[in-house]
DNA sequence: GTCTATAATATGATAGAC
DNA sequence: GTCTATCATATTATAGAC
């Protein structure tokens, strides 16, 4: 019977988040994930018996929660294009206006065990797919409307590798910025 | 005195750069290194002197050589439109059609030390200006040129990161297919 | 639930033989 | 120029006190 979600976790896991986002999965070493949550490496595994993969699943998993939250715009206001405008803001600020990465690109490399890739892919895909639903919601046809998430996805994603390399967050909000667009014509 | 650069050399750069794109700076241990190129590590130190850092560097020079090739159509077509149009065919190549990782994205993660994330940045210059530039040629301003290219290196490198995570070149190239209309207009 | 202590292994890096 | 051997440290993970 799992406990109910505590603040206290939630702040746990964005620590951890943090390390994985800006270091990726394995430069995520124990020693940091300890340093960054306060608590010493033996407690981390009180918590996560399984270690390191355990805790990016988690992180994961709490990725998914705040990407719902901030999805409700987009998936619930009955006119598309409002939804749309309010989700890309939330996710503006998600992101730090751009200058933040973002752990569907960091976390899923070549080092990471294949339960936290797949856990990541799941994550982007609720992401996308909310996208591709209000493009239907919009008018578009499944394919066009797959299609135009895929790609708002993506523009926002290498928005953010821009923002990394850069220090620049311009390309990513004017990715948010077509948005509207791009997913409802 | 610098000997020329050999067959051999690239050969060992690019098992290298595999080992970075695939798996980031702090993932790419010396011991995978030594697996990807079949010299031990001792060897490879020989080679660089300053071990890891150096490699990396290497790598991304040996990147931005390759870059400076798939951007001569683009560079240098009378024609920028068909000049675009076969530079983007190259990079689609480069990329295997949208499935392979880059650098760019994985290697300036936060563990990697800053030389080799300043030299990631120049290396994205390249590309991004290059882009500029043919904007700039095809009759926009600067400023719309710049975006416009800033633009066209996000969609491609988030539909890398798209294809990482759902083994999926589409998005990719479509981002590539849209860099005539985007840089052009 | 958190801690100290510890073990086993991996990692970055160097010395020196060939 | 490549190798074996080695070292110091970092890393993942566990045992057991409090």
């Amino acid at each position: 019977m799992p406990r109910p979600p505590s603040v206290q976790d939630d702040e746990l896991f964005d620590r951890l988040a943090e390390v994985f986002r800006t270091t990726g999965y394995e430069g995520a070493s124990l020693g940091a994930l300890a340093e960054s949550t306060g608590l010493k490496r033996a407690s981390l595994y009180h918590r996560f018996p399984d270690g390191k993969a355990q805790m990016a699943e988690a992180v994961l998993e709490r990725v998914e929660r705040l990407f719902d939250e901030l999805l409700v715009p987009m998936r619930t206001d009955p006119d598309p294009r409002a939804g749309v405008v309010r989700t890309a803001e939330l996710f503006g600020e998600f992101y730090g206006g751009g200058l933040l990465s973002c752990v569907l690109d960091t976390l899923p490399l070549s080092g990471a065990p294949e339960s936290v890739r797949r856990r990541a892919a799941q994550v982007a895909e609720v992401w996308v797919s909310a996208m591709a639903d209000v493009a239907r919601r919009g008018g578009r046809s499944v394919e066009e409307a797959r299609a135009a998430a895929e790609d708002a996805f993506a523009a926002a994603e290498g928005g953010l590798v821009y923002g990394r390399l850069f220090g620049d967050g311009g390309p990513f909000r004017r990715a948010l910025a077509r948005w509207p667009d791009l997913l409802l014509g």
